[in-house]
DNA sequence: AAATAAGGTGTTAGCGATAACATTGACAAA
DNA sequence: TTTGTCAATGTTATCGCTAACACCTTATTT
């Protein structure tokens, strides 16, 4: 046995010392029945003296599972510094805390080709969250792959394929009522909407939601008072100047993401214009920045730390329970009110 | 073989579909020699068609290594909102996609009791990132354990131990020297100093820095112009009245992290003093949020992503070079003029 | 033409753990 | 005493993969 030269301390090596077999020692660390006290104790004791530490590989490779959460993440180059992310990454990490297991992080970017499924096989991950979807491709083969496998899942974001799916969203229904609502109260009639990216599920989401609200609430319902961005501060930046060149310009800005209203603030001030006194601008998300622009940046909350800690959760009782039927969560915005409105 | 009802593609379906023996597959999917071309290819092409994925778990098994970088992160409990570190997990993202391997998380309140060698034989780990040093413990036996079991590991942040180790920093020095220059061609001659957390290894060497550097620039040397903060946001609002009611007012602020700033530029403002005009507020880190907030915050940028990458760079170095020293990177850093001075 | 080298390929033994199954032994029932 | 039962352990076979080594071809050398 040349090929090893450092070893750690194995259940054999427990085993050898406790005079038992090393099944017995495996017994013992899983907390399984059969094994009297009295040798329990002892062979509890010498693992601990000896600084036993199980190795999760081997483990992983015999049960077919490694205990670890696999996060699979979009192909965008600056994924990391996207704070909306970043807030609910720190909820699945705090799930992670919870069920004790580690947290693995996959970029699509990275693992060109590969599916879900292959990304799972290949680190025996059995518990995945989808961060976000493309859905330009087809993924139902993918989920269907998951499921063959006995991979739970989550996706975080509404999934908009026809299987049911454990997914955790936000109510952007309620989210925009609520917001309109706010706008309402503060007088707006005429209020300019930045729209977000069509290729997702949140943003044609809250496009519907404010076309069938904004009626209700009797805004004013000019096609030119919604231009199409992508949720990023630069198409903020870019789409506003067209709504403050309106013959008649709008008093408030609904942007569907933080970052676009962030954006859409930058050219209101450049223009000397104040907020809110000459046009209250809303965000979406309540995303690390909001409280930090000036002025600080009303919003609607998306609960994203929970959405995180859900989607493992969801995942999770899938796992335990054979029964469980995959549900969509859909988390109950709150306006967070600051000074832009 | 009932245990297992669902078995994957291995080299072993591979190696019956080819007509080979396993053994061959396994060089052929480690790229090693001794196999004809013609062989290879058939093999390749099987394995291809049949979507043959490693598993990686037994790879780990086998080689007593999994091609995968650890990150070991602080206590905090809201670590990833904290957009500092955001920008060094970027980087080291950024690293593992060059060198091909997965990505695992570690807080250190997870796995409590625990050592960094522990962590990584857990998970055989064989490349560890520690992304910061808690100085109240002596850490000289992990590093000793670490080294002994061929673990291969960078610090993010300067490392204060008596040992050589791998670690990547900013030039704190240089900083300091680039701000107070700034200050001082400005025509700021009284500076208020926020300092940072003592425990850590960057808040001591900014202090001291601005100790020795504030007399060459000709800065007033009262002993009250300097407050100790501890990096965060809110010791920056705390600190800041203390500067405010001085009898003689400083000009300026210079914050050791952008979070003190911030918080500082939060207290001075709602004195209805104006920034720059009154007071001019100078921060260190170049975190997101700098560029934020209004005014946005001149500051001196840390390469965070940079640090990143270059720390696992460290690590596979002294992995591949058996006569690799480790080193201490400490990188340049860089003013961001903007409208806060 | 025989000996040697060198390239390909198969055989086999683990890595550290789990789990099915076999075995042992103590104690109760017959 | 004999048999049966069941709890407590031991034996052994994998998990999928790598690597040492044996073996069998072919080229190359003398």
């Amino acid at each position: 046995m040349k090929r090893f030269e450092k070893t750690s301390i194995t259940i054999k090596d427990i085993a050898k010392k406790a005079g038992v077999a090393h099944s017995t020692v495996s017994l013992v660390m899983n907390d399984r029945e059969h094994v009297s006290p009295k040798l329990r104790e002892k062979i509890l004791k010498i693992a601990n003296d000896m600084g036993y530490m199980p190795n999760m590989v081997a483990r992983s490779l015999i049960s077919k599972k490694s205990s670890t959460v696999g996060v699979v993440f979009p192909e965008n180059p600056h994924f990391f510094t996207i704070t909306y992310f970043l807030m609910i990454i720190e909820g699945i990490q705090n799930a992670c805390k919870k069920y004790n297991r580690a947290l693995m992080f996959f970029s699509l970017d990275q693992t060109k080709g590969e599916s879900y499924y292959q990304i799972s096989r290949k680190w025996l991950i059995d518990l995945m969250i989808i961060m976000n979807v493309d859905y330009t491709r087809d993924i139902s083969k993918d989920i269907q792959d998951l499921r063959d496998n006995g991979i739970y899942f989550s996706f975080l974001t509404k999934y908009l394929g026809k299987e049911k799916v454990n997914s955790v969203c936000v109510d952007n229904f309620e989210g925009v009522r609520i917001a309109l609502e706010y706008l309402a109260s503060q007088g707006h009639k005429r209020i300019g909407f930045i729209a977000g990216n069509p290729n997702s599920a949140d943003g044609p989401e809250r496009s519907e939601a404010y076309k069938a609200l904004s009626r209700k609430y009797g805004f004013d319902q000019d096609d030119e008072l919604t231009v199409q961005g992508d949720f990023t501060f630069e198409s903020g930046e870019r789409e506003m100047p067209k709504l403050l060149t309106l013959k008649k310009r709008p008093t408030a800005i609904f942007a569907a993401s933080d970052y676009m209203a962030i954006g859409a603030m930058r050219v209101i001030k450049s223009q000397g214009l104040s907020i809110p006194k000459d046009i209250a601008v809303m965000g979406f998300d309540n995303t690390l920045e909001a409280a930090y622009v000036e002025p600080s940046l009303t919003t609607i909350r998306q609960p994203l730390q929970e959405m995180g800690e859900k989607a493992v959760d969801l995942a999770i009782r899938s796992m335990n329970d054979e029964n469980f039927e995959p549900q969509t969560l859909a988390l109950k915005p709150e306006l967070m009110k600051r000074q832009s409105c």
